[in-house]
DNA sequence: ATGTCACAGTCCCTGTGA
């Protein structure tokens, strides 16, 4: 099984790019983030054409999450419930495993109130997490606006008294974590540099300034059957690219 | 340390968010 996550940065601006991707990589469950688009608009048959059923939680010019399977798609769920106005995860069973899709509060500084949205935000998916079914294969994946480690910054200098590295976000990731899942890319390559996130200004592509804030988290009986897991680069390459790239990840089928 | 991109509305530029 072939699963991929990607902040596509929207689907309507990105929409030739990603019909292009999915006939090359052909990923089984792809977990897409900031859509930008209303439900009204989702390509749903696009994607369909592709061999690809897919639900979308969306809210129009902002956020938007989706998931697109082709090894089934059942019991979708959206949002947090009560009070979540902001489209940021969508859940769905996919081939057995239970899949979500989140786009994590940026959190803009640390003096800003939504940097405590963003931890409230990441609590919310813990709760949620911690209440799973035990037996049930998970894979959290996703834009988390969190760099876990000071490899996954090119300059932690640079980066000290910002958002993505702050002690209070990594200590909300790890209770993420904590209920029993794994960072997919540390734990395979933990020595590995792997950006997948470069900002659009001043080159930071071609510089190597990026940061590693997409993450594939996964339950312990995935991880034990994982076999890869990669950033496709040449996804940030090219014509009118996203500025994330596709996290990969193949497992042994389950 | 900000050289870009995408969105909506004020609609061919500007403010906002990332």
């Amino acid at each position: 099984m072939i699963v991929a996550t990607w902040n596509v940065n929207s689907l309507t601006a990105r929409w030739p790019r990603v019909e292009q991707w999915l006939v090359e990589r052909a990923p089984d469950v792809v977990l897409l983030q900031e859509t930008k688009q209303s439900d009204a608009r989702f390509p749903y048959d696009g994607f369909a054409s592709l061999g690809y059923e897919a639900t979308h939680h969306g809210q129009g010019q902002w956020n938007g999450v989706a998931i697109a399977s082709r090894v089934g798609l059942a019991d979708v769920v959206r949002g947090f419930g009560d009070g979540d106005v902001e489209a940021r995860v969508i859940s769905a069973r996919c081939g057995g495993v239970r899949f979500y899709s989140c786009y994590v509060p940026n959190g803009r500084a640390l003096d800003d109130p939504h940097y405590q949205y963003k931890l409230r935000w990441l609590s919310s998916l813990t709760d949620r997490l911690a209440q799973r079914d035990v037996n049930e294969p998970v894979v959290v994946g996703g834009d988390f606006n969190v760099a876990p480690r000071d490899l996954d910054v090119y300059d932690p200098e640079r980066f000290i008294g910002c958002t993505h590295v702050s002690a209070p976000e990594r200590e909300a990731l790890g209770a993420l974590t904590g209920t029993g899942l794994t960072d997919l890319a540390a734990f395979l390559e933990p020595d590995d540099v792997a950006y997948t996130w470069w900002d659009y200004r001043n080159g930071s592509f071609h510089r190597g300034w990026g940061l590693r804030i997409d993450l594939l988290l996964v339950t312990a009986d995935l991880r034990a059957v994982a076999t890869r897991i990669y950033v496709d680069r040449d996804a940030r390459k090219g014509i009118k690219p996203s500025d994330h790239a596709p996290v990969i990840g193949e497992f042994a089928t389950t």
